[in-house]
DNA sequence: TAGATTGTTAATCGATTAACAATC
DNA sequence: TAGATTGTTAATCGATTAACAATC
């Protein structure tokens, strides 16, 4: 039931199981040691990441040694070696290559998003069913229509979709992603969408996020998710 | 260390801590029972659930246990009750008001989502820095200046602020609404941003989320966050 | 060397799953 | 009643934290 045997990087001995959790934090650590690169950083401590990131200290070393040993003791972590090694694991130092489905306001957003380059995302394609969009061209891309999906993902060679369409198109979208072979799918919409085994799909879902800080403005239950602990800086 | 004690409905007796994990799932049951409600459905048990979420069902139940018992045995659960409940939970049958910091492409996106109305959020305020876009009206929302961010949050009785802003403002942003009284955040920049303890800060991120599935890509690991067992619907 | 900081093992804590009694 | 499905308690599993030895 470990998500991801084998992903020891070749390091630590036996295929320990990567904790979902720690692989939802690596692009923080990730994204924090791309700045302090550009910033000229040479080296950080867990405490450092901890101030940076709000996740303990012991948290970040633990989380790192599921993929080796990347620090010096005494010392702390080389930041580029860090960030190198980070992107590495993601698989971000090859070039990931997505195509998106629905060009609405929030599709057109993610296409001018600045920093798809930085992490070596790059949208190779962009979809939609809407016949006054299909051969328009938004932010640089033209829009095709959906049944062009399975010719184009395989020459773009993407592995990654994105659905942003409306809540009733997402699982259409969804379904269409699947069958121009995407296993691994980021769904948009507010709406939870299934795909078959052997797929992954996750959601980006800001009214679940707004749920729950509603929630949490009811009782003075607002002391959780803080940072913890002196920050080192 | 729980997050909502004595966020029991005033039915459970004790009050147990309620898992972050189960606040998070809330609002995808409640996205469920509004379609369904809209549909005309009567009841639903929680293996319907399960089959609409991937979440298994005697995982709804258990979430559900946690608020107090809303199903009737050998039939299953009242629609429109039990959404009317969850609703409640999550304090959202009171309206909810919410400023945005950062009217960028995805800030517009967000004054464009076509469900803040479902959820009963409502957009009161909207804020950014850029001396051009300050003054303008977008999406049918006066933009104002940084500094009308404490008048305004008072007046428009905002509990949640939107952070919406490139990842060099982030903090700033953030800052501005801490100082307005804003306690509960929501960033969509692509950096952690801290803010003092009594303040909770959650984030959508989908670059991180993106980094998961790259990382996923690699090993045949695709076969976790599928649904389980056998749907029922 | 002494001080600092990592990496790891053990202990705790929290969340999910299994089992089942309650009851519609 | 019999069948279905809830709600809850106990068992398992996974993730975080604490403690500390290793070592730069």
């Amino acid at each position: 039931m470990g998500v991801a045997k084998g992903a020891d990087n070749g390091r630590s001995g036996a295929a320990r199981p990567v904790p979902m959790a720690t692989l939802e934090r690596l692009s923080t650590y990730l994204n924090c040691l791309m700045q302090w690169e550009r910033d000229g950083v040479g080296t950080v401590s867990s405490a450092t990441l901890q101030g940076q990131t709000g996740v303990s200290a012991q948290q970040v070393r633990k989380d790192l040694s599921y993929f080796g040993e990347f620090g010096r003791r005494g010392k702390g972590y080389p930041v580029r070696e860090l960030r190198e090694a980070l992107a590495g694991i993601l698989e971000l130092r090859r070039e990931q290559v997505l195509v998106l489905v629905g060009v609405g306001s929030l599709g057109t957003a993610l296409l001018a998003f600045p920093e798809w380059k930085a992490y070596n995302f790059r949208i190779g394609a962009v979809f939609d069913i809407a016949p006054n969009k299909v051969g328009r061209r938004v932010r640089g891309h033209d829009v095709l229509p959906l049944d062009a999906l399975p010719d184009a993902v395989r020459q773009v060679g993407a592995r990654i979709g994105m659905v942003s369409v409306p809540p009733q198109a997402a699982q259409d979208a969804t379904d269409a992603l699947v069958r121009a072979g995407i296993r691994l799918i980021l769904n948009f919409a507010p709406v939870s969408v299934q795909a078959p085994p052997g797929h992954v799909v996750r959601n980006v879902c800001f009214v679940s996020e707004l749920a729950v800080l509603s929630y949490l403005a009811q009782s003075p239950a607002c002391r959780k998710a803080e940072p913890k602990g002196p920050p080192a800086r």
